[in-house]
DNA sequence: CTGTTAGCGCCTTCAG
DNA sequence: CTGAAGGCGCTAACAG
């Protein structure tokens, strides 16, 4: 008897029980499942038939023990609450599984500990490649991917020790939009709210900002950039120490969509109407943004492109190279304004409007 | 030589690196990494030692191969999108990581064929338990796994056809408060937007409102007993749906929270204000319910309690019944009402004020 | 083209 | 208490 089972445990299948009820040998099995060509077709569809009639699936630890390959993709988010990474996860997780890949997630909520252990976990359950889509990942945590000889795709920036490829989001492209939007409205004083500004992308986000407002010739004030930490809690504090400022902005950029939900509810709070008070604009475009009130003007980044970008990536650079010569390549992810109903003429404007 | 490594590639080590450089068996390293306490002390010393300078740490695969236990827990939401999940999600995670479980997630996108996608890839995997967080599984679903014999948990509702623990919602006592709140307010037209029936937490939720009601009193009418979706998309659709009523409510409770964001929306392109228009209530009290326009009131779940029981029913049913008879354990998950500022008197109760 | 055989890295009896 | 040895289920040489 093969093993004790307990009452109501099924009895495993396993590819011998196939290969015998199909009276071939478990390798002709496995080449079988594995669709290798040179299997004689009338073999094949007597194991075909087995495996349908046993129901049998192969195991995959047993798979990955023996051929090295988990056919797990990690994938290291900022924070999973914040509704940008859902959205992302969802289009991830479509080409992963349409690949045959499963995919670990994980969540460093921006600290540093936390995505070493994100890391840590990626690496001991040894996952064929990984994604970290944070705004930021420290150099000494890709070492240990790099070390180990995992694909590695991230955001913003190739890694210098390694021939990874490079996720390049234009952010100027629109953040430029926006601030042109802003100014034709007839804003010369906007604000900025950042995300954490130790983390990379968020200090891109942050330059687009600045450059765009460059481009349009407007003057940048400093203490109108405030630093956020990429939350709701953190856009609503941000926009109270705004409004505690004498001189205001008339128009806010915010880092990312949820910041300026947090914005949206300082205003609401102090009593304040967007986009009569103030004009405010978000960034990444999450399905809320079409829900707040008012809908959110906010610049699109297109999560299904970084999705499957990354995805494309890694399981390019996880095959063996077969002569191609491993030049990184870059995929370069557009922006662009979506202008709902958060962005207006600046307040006072009106008294203006015959201005020469 | 040990392989061909391609350059760069780490030399992997393995429980024999360790057993040599530690000057022992593999068994025994295997044992004291597994904290077996029959250790020597001296021996166990050593082993740690060597397991620290090579930094070594057991394959997952193999250990899981051997062992039978994969040290993954499935974890099927209904869609990752809906902010409640994530944060339910973040919980789950929370514990099972510290208990040394990694997550599988699987969205079911409230559809079967999806659903059946994923509990397959859940068995595929090998999960030692799944905890599944719809509002609804249909009964072959659980029969697969019970087949399995792999320990399952969701809401609401335990299965017939195994001793598996359930985690009952109290969706009544929130609701009743809810209800109460309406009619203390002077409320006695309410509606409610559901979400899927055939899903039977929705049902449930459903009818809760309806006993409520009930017991409030207040007549049920039909017509304001809407189906939605769960979606912002549906409460909003829903909505729409409602203003286009002869005779409409003064006060809507929504299945769950993104629907009244939905709402909300839709009362605002119609120009309509909450509470002043209209009362609204929301459920599970997603943290972006704080930060909506006016701040949603709604039924509080607490999805840290599910998340919780959840995983700690699925490990003790993981132990081999170690004397204590099976009996099927319940958690109660308790909901109740809290009130921000999308409730108010109704629509012209102010002429009102001098009833008898 | 098919079958036999040797491990993948680890846990776990079973002797010592 | 420790070590040697036999698999877990599968893939990948290697023979036939």
């Amino acid at each position: 008897m093969k093993g004790t089972r307990r009452p109501g445990a099924a009895p495993k299948i396993d590819i011998r029980d196939v290969a015998s009820r199909a009276r071939v040998s478990i390798a002709t099995v496995s080449r079988t499942i594995n669709h290798i060509p040179t299997v004689n077709a009338v073999l094949a569809a007597r194991v075909w038939k087995a495996v349908a009639d046993l129901d049998y699936f192969p195991n995959t630890q047993a798979r990955a023990l023996v051929s090295g390959k988990s056919k797990l993709l990690g994938l290291i988010v900022s924070e999973i609450t914040n509704p940008f990474f859902p959205e992302l996860i969802h289009e991830f997780e479509q080409v992963a599984i349409s690949l045959g890949y499963e995919i670990l997630i994980g969540s460093t909520n921006y600290e540093p500990k936390t995505m070493e252990l994100c890391a840590r976990r990626m690496l001991e359950r040894k996952v064929d490649g990984v994604a970290i889509m944070t705004f930021g990942v420290e150099e000494f945590v890709l070492e240990r991917f790099i070390a180990e000889n995992v694909p590695v795709i991230f955001i913003d920036a190739a890694s210098r020790q390694a021939p990874s490829d490079t996720l390049v989001v234009d952010y100027r492209a629109g953040i430029r939009e926006a601030v042109q939007h802003l100014a034709v409205l007839g804003h010369r004083k906007i604000g900025f709210i950042s995300g954490p500004l130790r983390l990379h992308s968020a200090e891109m986000r942050k330059q687009a900002f600045v450059e765009s407002l460059w481009d349009a010739g407007i003057t940048l004030n400093m203490a109108w950039m405030i630093e956020g930490t990429h939350t709701l809690d953190g856009g609503r504090d941000a926009m109270n120490y705004v409004l505690s400022l004498k001189d205001q902005p008339t128009a806010i950029l915010c880092s990312n969509d949820v910041t300026a939900i947090g914005v949206q509810h300082a205003l609401f709070e102090a009593n304040l109407k967007v986009p009569d008070d103030l004009s405010l604009i978000g960034f990444d475009d999450v399905h809320l943004a079409e829900y707040t009130i008012p809908p959110l003007t906010t610049v699109r980044m297109s999560c299904k492109e970084l999705a499957q970008a990354a995805v494309a990536s890694l399981i390019s650079r996880m095959q063996p190279a077969n002569g191609k010569p491993e030049v990184p390549a870059r995929a370069i992810i557009q922006t662009r304004l979506i202008v709902r109903r958060t962005t207006g003429l600046p307040k006072g404007a009106l008294n203006d409007l015959s201005r020469p």
